[in-house]
DNA sequence: GTGGTCTAGACCACA
DNA sequence: GTGGTCTAGACCACG
């Protein structure tokens, strides 16, 4: 039987969480991050941990780091759109890989999805 | 800002997986589980853990403990449909979740869904 | 006046010594690297940083680590070419920028560099 | 292994730099340097660092210092002639050492070096 | 033993 | 102030 746990590292966390974010537009295109330092308070971890976070950030191009001034969501629409669609993707694959699991047909998925929100609406 | 990590305790992992295997067919009504102490071999933690695990299954009409012969699978076929059903709500339930958190209507989802599948089939 | 200095950091240092060392074929594909703690001492760095390195060269695709056995070379021929040629553009790029800077024209850098050559062969 | 950084001293980085401004005429033969307080506050550096460095370029007989007047550039146009040879010969020397590290052949060099022009060229 | 993560705290470069 | 690097030392997960 396969190992339990496995939770991501916090800084993979934390980067989820700020994609979400900007994917929610409560962080807008070429607005400033927080600072590592505040951002490691409010969040009551380590600098380093979060500049890892926003190391990994600048990596995926989803930000841009300027010394001296702070980090900031990139201004590249067309990436944050990137961003949106890669969340959708991933939060989709899940789903499928767990209703497939319990033995779900596609066909079912859909359907089931479709009366869960009928129901929802009534 | 919330805390990170929370991962499920383990006993819930255990039992989420058994569900699973259930739901699956994978362990069919009346069918015997694991004693205790296998069962805690097979999943490297400790037997009270799996005890824990039953005993929820245990509350929730799923398993049937029989003193001195072990761990049952109910026969109960309206159960066991309940179970695969209140799964799959859940699953759905938490997929409508994120995909609202991201801003997306309930409309994308289905299309969201479809297309994916249409894809992954090419 | 431009500022002086501007040193690499040490794990980029490290990473680009590895790199030649790989291009040079010291280190071939699929050997294995000398484990973090091993390569710190050695180097007389902390092992965080080169922990920093590896996982740099990691993303590059130019290594790979395995939890539990070490960190390797690629086996992937195609990109070890590729970094040989990246390596020889950087450097051919960087001599151009300095004979650039000090008034040469590209013909005399090809017709200079012959030169050198020709008289190192007397 | 050797160890890491080995910045020059800034004494010396400044001296590179003042050469490479006589070596592209930007500072031409006798004309005055500035003032070693000048050239300091302009530099960010220490008066210190800025005599020691025009003593450097006097002990190489590149400039020459005159009491009460100034620093100023010698008016041996051989001297120039032969700082811009001595400065082309080490980037040259420096070029093929790093090829020859990275195992080319003196003739990959010279290939490398016209294809690279070649390329920026398009 | 291996690599991977995290913390605490320091120092640097830039503006 | 900002971000970026480095050290020291701890603990975890994997094999």
């Amino acid at each position: 039987m396969e190992d339990f746990q496995a939770t991501k590292p916090i800084y993979m966390q934390l980067a989820d969480r700020i994609n979400h974010k900007i994917v929610r537009n409560e962080l807008r295109a070429g607005e400033k991050l927080k600072s590592v330092r505040d951002m490691a308070v409010e969040s009551g971890v380590n600098p380093n941990t979060v500049q890892r976070t926003y190391s990994e950030l600048e990596r995926m191009d989803i930000v841009e780091s300027r010394r001296g001034q702070g980090t900031f969501v990139t201004e590249d629409k067309g990436k944050l759109q990137q961003l949106r669609d890669d969340l959708k993707n991933e939060h989709i694959s899940n789903f499928i890989n767990q209703m497939t699991e319990m033995g779900f047909s596609k066909n079912e998925m859909v359907k089931g999805l479709q009366n869960y929100i009928q129901k929802e609406g009534e």
